[in-house]
DNA sequence: GTCTATAGAATGATAGAC
DNA sequence: GTCTATCATTCTATAGAC
C-alpha cells in the first residue's frame, strides 16, 4: 500500500516542482517521470486526464502550501503589517541564491494557462483568492474596514508576484525587498 | 527590396505576438510562419541563431513599443502620479474583453526564459530598466530625491507585472484598478 | 493493477535544390 | 538569396502484455 501511494505521491512532487520551476509547457511528461522513478502506465493509472490533471493537482499542493507559509508568518506577529514583511523577507531569500531556487508560486503557471484552460485558471483563481482572505481576515483583525481589508489583499498578491517576476529578472531578491518597504506606507495602521 | 523587408517584417510582427500572447514555450516556429506566410526557410535565413533570436526581437520591439506608450501617456501630464493613472488604465480596458486581447507586456517570457537563457533574461532585464528610467526621470522632473525616485521606479514595474497576472486569472482589469489607486498613497506629492 | 512498448503528431533545425 | 523537403527528436497519449 506505502508504495502505491508513493508512486502517486513521487509524480506529484516532481511535477509540482518542474512545473513551478520551468513552467507548464517547457516541462514533459517524461521529465516528470524519470524525476519521479515512475513508469508511464502509472502517470496515466493516477491520473486518467493527463497533463491537465496533474497540472491542477500540482497547484493545488503548492497553493496549499504558500497557504500554510503564509498563516504561519501571520501567526508570528500582532499586526499583518509585521507579518507579512517577515514572509517577503523569506521570500527574497531565495531568490539572492537562484541557482538553488527549487519553487515559487503560481504566477508563471497562471500566465501561461490562463488564456487555454478553464480548469487551471480555476484552480489559480482560488488559490489567489485563499491566500487574499489570510489577508483579509487579518486586516479585520487589525481593525481595518471591509473595504480597505479587501484592496489591500489584492494589492499584495499582485504586489508580490510581480516583485517575483522583476526578481527572477534581476537574480536576487531586492525588487521584493522594495516591495516590502512600499507595504509599510500602503498598510497605514488603524 | 520591400518583399524581403517585408518576409522579415511579418515574422518578427507575427512572433511578437504569438510569443506574449501564448509564452516561449507554447510557441512553435511552425504557428509563426503559418500566420506570417513565409516559408521556413526565410525563418532561419533572417534569424540564424533559431527561436532564440527570434525571441529576442520579438521583446526588444515590444519593448521598444510599451516604452512609447509609457513616454506618451506621462507627456500628457505635468506628474507621474496622473501620468502613470492615465496608463494603467489604458492597460486596464484591454483585460476586461479578455478575447481581443492581442498583446501584453514581457512578464511571463521573463518568467519562462530567466532561468533557462541568460540572452533572453538580459533583453527583459534592459526592458524593465528603460522602462523605470522614464518613470525615474519623471519623478526627478516632479521633485523627488534620487532614492526615492528609484525606489518607487521599481514598484510601478512590479505592481503592473503582478496585476497584469492577477487580471489575466480574473477574466477582468479590476486588478489593475486596484493597483492604480494604490499608487496614488505609494506616490506621495513632494 | 502495474508497466512496457509504441503510436501519431508536432517540435526545432538543416541540407541542398533552384 | 529563396524556399522545399526532410532530419532526428520530443511530445502527449494509448493499447495491450504480464
Amino acid at each position: 500500500m506505502d508504495a502505491k501511494l508513493d508512486s502517486k505521491t513521487n509524480i506529484l512532487a516532481a511535477a509540482a516542482r518542474l512545473f513551478h520551476l520551468q513552467g507548464y509547457h517547457a516541462t514533459g511528461l517524461n521529465q516528470i517521470l524519470k524525476e519521479s522513478g515512475a513508469p508511464k502506465g502509472s502517470l496515466y493509472y493516477y491520473f486518467p486526464n493527463g497533463k491537465e490533471q496533474l497540472a491542477t493537482e500540482a497547484i493545488e499542493q503548492m497553493s496549499e502550501r504558500i497557504y500554510v507559509e503564509i498563516k504561519n508568518s501571520l501567526n508570528n506577529f500582532p499586526t499583518l503589517k509585521e507579518g507579512i514583511q517577515f514572509y517577503i523577507e523569506k521570500l527574497a531569500q531565495k531568490f539572492d541564491k537562484i541557482d538553488e531556487l527549487e519553487s515559487m508560486p503560481i504566477g508563471l503557471l497562471a500566465s501561461e494557462t490562463s488564456l487555454i484552460s478553464e480548469p487551471l485558471r480555476n484552480t489559480c483563481l482560488r488559490s489567489y483568492q485563499k491566500w487574499e482572505d489570510l489577508y483579509y481576515q487579518k486586516l479585520i483583525e487589525n481593525h481595518f474596514d471591509s473595504k480597505d481589508a479587501s484592496h489591500i489583499s489584492v494589492m499584495i498578491t499582485c504586489l508580490i508576484e510581480g516583485a517575483i517576476t522583476r526578481s527572477l529578472v534581476s537574480h536576487n531578491g531586492n525588487p521584493l525587498r522594495e516591495v516590502r518597504i512600499s507595504l509599510n506606507k500602503l498598510i497605514e495602521e488603524k
